[in-house]
RNA sequence: GCUCCCGUGGUGUAGUCCGGUUAAUCAUUCCGGCCUUUCGAGCCGGCGACCCGGGUUCAAAUCCCGGCGGGAGCACCA
């Protein structure tokens, strides 16, 4: 065995993968297509015929739960050849801000989904105002004048207030005094369901409340809104959508979506649950950022340490790193926290082909090597990938990173990489050095290097932005230091690898270019 | 407090519905080796898990009961 092992490392990669073409070409074959992970079947699909759905509620910037949800939908609606509805929730004006329509949709255009269809819920009003109607003449919903407050004790304990017994007439007087002279709070409409059930979610849930704040598409044509129990039953049912996911937290609420859609006589999707997505030290609550937001703390929410999208993409996050993530989580019910490493692992490998390689120098030293030769040469901008090439030119001055300093010790020899190699002389505020010889040796070590020739630079290092519980005041770090002036060659935005230090997001160029520090 | 959901290696997941072809999947982390003028990647190898206790059964991660642990809901927010 151990034999084997020693046999097989000692053949080159290319003759590794030669004999494994040989012997098992599936196993090669394999690989390439492993790439995208795939979900699980769907229960009660046929492909063409499913129809998935995002519904976001357009109150703010998506972030990665956001796209664990939109992903998954999308997904799916893709595996069966079937429609993805992108529909925007926006039935509490109080809280709706028309500019998130529209950047909700470029968060999910730049995560690079693409949906069929897509509407507002607000847009049905007319429409649940029939359903509502129908219910109440039914008797399957009445209209409560309660105090909230007594409606929560009733509710807690489980008892039935006199409204309940009100006759359809009155209740269709009512219905239509809310939408003229009931003020907001005075009265609501709830479904007749039953309130002795354990589950609290069914003691007649609030179907429709008063709402006086002018909408960003309706403006002040509704004062009537419904709630998330309605409108959300009722549009996936409407839209056709056969496959609603959500989050788990909705779970008890599963019983009155169906209750409603059997009252209404309308189709049931198979309506489905998986767990929220929590990343260590990254709180998603807008309740936890938008105080820090406002005290200076967090810059906006692309901040970099924000699980936003636009924080995620500003960190240098690429857009398939969070699909192959969303996916690799599937949509399991169990709860955890992950680590953002995962993330960074996936972001590593894509990364990893496509970024440029650069010399970047924290914490400068000077190193001096008076007989060194001028050189002039190409060097290639990735090792094995064809990305271009760099140009080089040295003289006598280098700068090299204390901590690579730090550990020269007189006399020994190491190799500024790419370049030479340097034996080293004196050792004091400053490097000094003797030219040692081109060859490469295996046993030299090889450090990064600049010229005089360099940009000073700084770059951003984002750690957790919650330890603990609280504020991480250490969570953004400063690293100052020098890049090789070839980092110009480069287009703002861009993500580079510099060498032994890690990817690096190049927010700004200059004479002074600023970097986010991505992942090692 | 009541109700619901969840509980697989350090971490995240597959498998749980329809008990047995599972030596329990895959990824990540970690450790060792090969390759390499960086790191990583790649390649080879390794450590490492079915919350606990009962029961049913020839057989349980999988079914049942009871604990324990975690999360959620108990809004006129979604």
């Amino acid at each position: 065995m151990v034999k084997v092992v020693e046999e097989v490392n000692s053949l080159s990669l290319a003759e590794q993968k030669e004999l494994l073409e040989e012997i098992a070409p599936e196993l090669l074959a394999k690989k390439k297509g492993e790439k995208k992970s795939k979900l699980p079947p769907l229960p009660d699909a046929e492909r063409g015929k499913v129809v998935t759905r995002f519904p976001p509620e357009p109150n703010g910037y998506l972030h990665i739960g956001h796209a664990k949800a939109a992903i998954i939908d999308y997904e799916y609606a893709r595996m069966y050849d079937g429609k993805f509805i992108l529909r925007f929730d926006d039935t509490n004006p109080e809280n709706e801000d028309i500019v998130f329509y529209e950047e909700q949709r470029k968060d999910l255009r730049w995560l690079g989904i693409e949906w069929d269809k897509e509407y507002n819920t607000s847009d049905n009003l007319k429409k649940h105002y029939e359903l509502a109607l129908q219910l109440i003449n039914q008797g399957d919903a009445y209209v409560c004048t309660c105090k909230p407050r007594e409606i929560k004790e009733r509710r807690l304990r489980g008892e039935e207030c006199s409204c309940r017994k009100r006759s359809k007439e009155e209740n269709r007087e009512l219905w239509k005094e809310m939408h003229n002279e009931i003020p907001p709070g005075g009265a609501i409409l709830r479904l007749k369901g039953d309130m002795r059930s354990q589950n609290t979610a069914m003691r007649d849930p609030t179907l429709f409340r008063i709402v006086e704040a002018e909408h960003p598409i309706q403006g002040d044509k509704y004062r009537v809104w419904p709630t998330y129990d309605f409108a959300g039953a009722v549009e996936d049912s409407l839209s056709g959508v056969t496959h609603p996911f959500r989050t788990k937290e909705y779970e008890l609420r599963d019983e009155v979506y169906f209750y409603l859609l059997e009252k209404l006589k309308l189709r049931k999707p198979h309506l489905m649950e998986f767990s929220r997505l929590s990343i260590e030290g990254m709180p998603v609550s807008k309740r936890l950022i938008k105080p820090l937001i406002e005290e200076g703390k967090v810059k906006g929410y692309d901040d970099v340490r924000l699980p936003t999208l636009r924080g995620l993409k500003r960190r240098g996050i690429l857009k398939e790193a969070i699909r192959q993530f969303v996916l690799s989580q599937g949509i399991s019910k169990s709860e955890g926290v992950v680590t953002f490493d995962q993330i960074e692992a996936i972001n590593r490998k894509l990364l990893d082909p496509i970024a440029k390689r650069f010399f970047f120098v924290p914490n400068p030293i000077k190193l001096i090597v008076k007989d060194a030769p001028s050189v002039e040469k190409e060097l290639r901008l990735h090792p094995t990938e064809d990305l271009g090439y760099k140009k080089i030119k040295t003289g006598k001055i280098f700068y090299i990173s204390k901590s690579d300093a730090s550990n020269l010790r007189e006399g020994e020899t190491i190799r500024l990489k790419d370049l030479f190699n340097v034996t080293v002389e004196k050792i004091g505020k400053e490097v000094e050095g003797r030219f040692a010889g081109m060859e490469v040796k295996a046993e030299y070590e090889k450090i990064q290097w600049v010229t005089e020739d360099h940009f000073p630079m700084i770059i951003i290092k984002p750690d957790l932005l919650f330890k603990g519980g609280k504020y991480n005041e250490e969570s953004l770090k400063e690293i100052g230091g020098f890049v090789e002036r070839n980092i110009e060659i480069v287009k703002e935005g861009e993500v580079v690898q510099m060498e032994r230090f890690g990817f690096v997001k190049i927010e700004r160029l200059g004479d002074r270019p600023l970097g986010i520090y991505v992942h090692r």
